[in-house]
DNA sequence: ACTTTTCGAACAATCGATTGTTCAACTTAT
DNA sequence: ATAAGTTGAACAATCGATTGTTCGAAAAGT
């Protein structure tokens, strides 16, 4: 069915050598005639030739694939990263490999091991673990990774994420300076650094206006647990007078509790929450939060992890990105 | 840095085969003493052995992968797809190739091509060509590969959509039922598949309820394109009573020009759209649409393509699904 | 006329894994 | 003691492409 260099040489009566150099352009720099070249491209064009990458990788050792590993594709903030990621390598030569482990530590330990074994380029991965040795690994294997969103203490490879601490930081902030100071916080998976540390840039604030104990409630970054989490924080007396939700997922969850029980925004609860996206403008209030520069982390992370595969020494590991404030209407001042 | 049988071979003292044999678990079947496989495996893990797929490959001729090449990630739709088939295709041994054609024949063709040299086991394709003659080349060369969302006529490859006819109508019925009869259309893709059977759904209802001039405006699945169309609408006089957008990108695109204009929505015109989406429902109008059921449409064509992998036969090969009218608030009874 | 260049292309090894065949060495049977 | 059978494993070809080396034959130089 598919033409190999064999083929072509069988049907013109050259070596397969000869006919590899042709292809490759190489044919003048061989010596080879140029009739037997034109032979050679005709036959090809002819038989439909497409040279067989696994041949090629063989020899080389490159397949010219990055591998993609997100935590869940129907996070829109990470379909937005697949997106980004896989335009930004069009055209580079490469190609993109993308995988979802939901969440799984093991199903993303099996994606790892899939992505050595197909011998892929580079990785770029947001990790669904507790920390980063199974990632340190690959890295010590001498393949190029690079983390994106997701991080871990003790990590030896660069990564890529949001300045989560000053996204919580101005969140916090653009609520405690509109009179908000009873705030509770839903928070997404608790093991996962960005969500750490962003608890951190909102404790940090709470505390610098002298509010010690702060409401932080949730467990994963779901629609289903921001729904879950505030049914239960509408059983509270005081309800709080707003809500800040660590993605947009969870903001989706909490609307839809909210709306269910007749809870206006921003009437009666200022919400705020991290991670943009282009409803966020047409919502009946629109949401005020907390974008992450997603296109950024994408471009940068291809451009380290495309440094390590040149093999060029990275100066810059650990790379934070500023995220920005996108003030709309679900903040009241009171 | 990475082991292969060789080097288990040299430490072990034992030959490749004997090696690949016992870490294939045939090494009772070819009497390998128990010595000798204990040592081996211990050898593997001790070295960190991963089987170099390359090689396997080569030698086997199937990658187990499976290639999506979808026309843009950053439409939501896609997005789930995409979103879909690699979660569905997870478990099954395979893994899922991501490409984004951008709406680009060129690029498109450039990428199959990418495909069939990397040995893909089978293709999912939603193609943004004007015709299936080069996916019908691929099926000559005995590659597996299936269409969904856009296809051809003539196409001699199974494929996968929203019975699209049906879902025009369901909406053009909707809005005609409630009054409506100036109704504008802002179409996608001209040359598309799906945008030209929902043209003559939209036309087809028309015509049934006795009105035979249609507005039907716009030229491609993106925001822009909803925006700019929706501005030109807003200076005809009369302005249609209702809009009915072929997308969620147009009807975004639609939303913020009725918005920048304050037209409200439905007080000053309905608005009913092609495509779910989960912000749907916390519109500052909840918006109706015509929900595809992409989830479906995933699964089938992974089935159809395991199939044709299979080497089964097809009984049907061209499967139209039908869509959902979701009602939420944006078309006003007059 | 004989040696040296140049030309045009083939040989053969290699990458990693698989697999049909072969082959010693040892055991058992005659 | 010799033939037959069993054990345990190695040999070698193969998949498709690349690449350093080699090799005839024709052309040029002496």
């Amino acid at each position: 069915m598919k033409a190999s260099l064999r083929d072509i040489s069988e049907r013109t009566g050259v070596s397969i050598t000869t006919v590899s150099r042709v292809l490759n352009d190489k044919g003048d720099e061989f010596r080879i005639s140029k009739e037997t070249q034109k032979k050679i491209f005709f036959t090809a064009k002819e038989l439909n030739y497409v040279p067989n990458q696994t041949g090629v990788n063989l020899q080389s050792g490159k397949t010219r694939t990055i591998a993609l590993i997100v935590p869940g594709l129907v996070n829109p903030f990470f379909a937005n990263v697949a997106s980004s990621i896989a335009t930004e390598i069009q055209g580079t030569g490469y190609n993109t490999l993308i995988t979802d482990s939901n969440e799984n530590i093991e199903i993303e330990k099996d994606e790892l091991k899939q992505m050595i074994s197909r011998n892929v380029d580079g990785i770029i991965i947001a990790s669904a673990g507790h920390d980063g040795s199974h990632i340190n690994k690959i890295d010590d294997m001498g393949i190029p990774i690079v983390c994106i969103d997701r991080y871990f203490d003790n990590l030896q490879v660069p990564f890529v994420a949001t300045d989560n601490f000053l996204g919580a930081e101005m969140a916090t902030d653009h609520l405690l300076k509109r009179g908000h100071n009873h705030i509770a916080c839903i928070q997404g998976a608790m093991h996962s650094m960005p969500n750490k540390i962003r608890i951190k840039g909102f404790e940090h604030t709470m505390n610098r206006y002298g509010i010690q104990d702060c409401t932080i409630t949730g467990s994963d970054f779901t629609v289903q647990n921001g729904y879950t989490e505030t049914l239960l924080l509408l059983q509270n007396k005081p309800f709080p007078t707003a809500i800040f939700t660590l993605s947009n997922t969870i903001a989706l969850g909490c609307m839809k509790a909210l709306k269910e029980n007749n809870v206006r925004v921003p009437e009666d609860v200022s919400l705020i929450t991290f991670d943009n996206h282009p409803y966020l403008d047409y919502l009946s209030t629109p949401l005020t939060c907390v974008a992450q520069p997603f296109q950024d982390i994408c471009r940068i992370a291809i451009r380290l992890l495309f440094s390590m595969i040149d093999k060029e020494d990275l100066t810059t590991k650990q790379v934070l990105l500023r995220p920005e404030i996108l003030v709309r209407n679900s903040v009241k001042r009171i």
